[in-house]
DNA sequence: CTCGGTGCAAAGCTTTTGCATCCGC
DNA sequence: GCGGATGCAAAAGCTTTGCACCGAG
């Protein structure tokens, strides 16, 4: 069997105990929303996220999705991110090399990278300041340089 | 003269000369903003800004509001950050440390905090992915501990 | 059978936009 | 006086909410 239908299984596994733990009921659409997740690249946005359910005849309401992936989010399953001023970005979570982004001012390219430092000042800071720091967000705005950006001034 | 007062004037200073360059206009709406933003302590965001100058007789509509903004943020008099989901929050930027921010997720105190860590690995992400990288925005996600958090459950 | 979950549409909120008016240069 | 800036209100866009109906436990 391959890995992609294992990891599958494993986080529905995980969603399953995790609902119901917290006595949350298991409905199809919300296993059609892990699935929809994990079958995905990438960051993505709600309604995106909607349209491609509706296409497949997979249709969920928006209120579904969102509430859903607030569910997933608790779990450690998604991440959400911010990149714009008003748009939320989601992303698978299990399984998947933590990682923080640098976005390009110039053509919104967005490019992942990994520093182990960031989690070394994520313990330290928490312990200085009494806190126990759960997860973070970090993001770089960067300049391409020419030769770096097929899109610049897209 | 106090410090304060020569540092408002400093300010102005920074943005009539920015505005020159740019061939923008000095309105008195602009100047009104930057005043009553480097009046303020901590975070703000715009609808606050927008009620205060409007009790004071400084009345400027919203739209320049954010306008002005954006042309502060331009020349690094001002920074945004996200906080939230949907609310920015802005915060006077000349003068004052360069600092990062720590949530959290129970009582939603805001704690700053500066690790010149955060910087190197600015620098050095930025000459491995071959970027220009101008600024950053990292967030810990943090639960306090009983004894640091007055505000807990609020 | 009960009550939490879903779907739909409307409402809410922040931010952006269009257009007439105003004023810095 | 010209063209950019402002003010106002409407529009836009994402997210939340209210309510009737449905279905998991």
């Amino acid at each position: 069997m391959p890995i992609i239908d294992e990891k599958i299984d494993q986080v529905k596994r995980i969603f399953t105990t995790y609902l119901g733990n917290k006595g949350l009921r298991k409905t199809s659409e919300r296993f059609f929303i892990l699935e929809e997740v994990y079958a995905r690249d990438g960051h993505f946005d709600v309604e995106t996220l909607y349209i491609t359910m509706k296409d497949k005849d997979h249709s969920v309401s928006r209120a579904t999705v969102y509430n859903t992936l607030d569910l997933l989010i608790d779990c450690d399953l998604v991440s959400r991110h911010q990149f714009g001023q008003n748009l939320a970005e989601y992303e698978k979570a299990y399984g998947y090399k933590q990682h923080d982004h640098l976005l390009c001012t110039e053509c919104h390219k967005v490019v992942e990278f990994c520093d182990p430092r960031v989690h070394n000042i994520q313990k330290n800071v928490g312990d200085l300041l009494g806190y126990e720091v759960m997860h973070h967000s970090l993001i770089l705005y960067a300049n391409c340089k020419k030769e770096n950006c097929e899109n610049r001034n897209k």
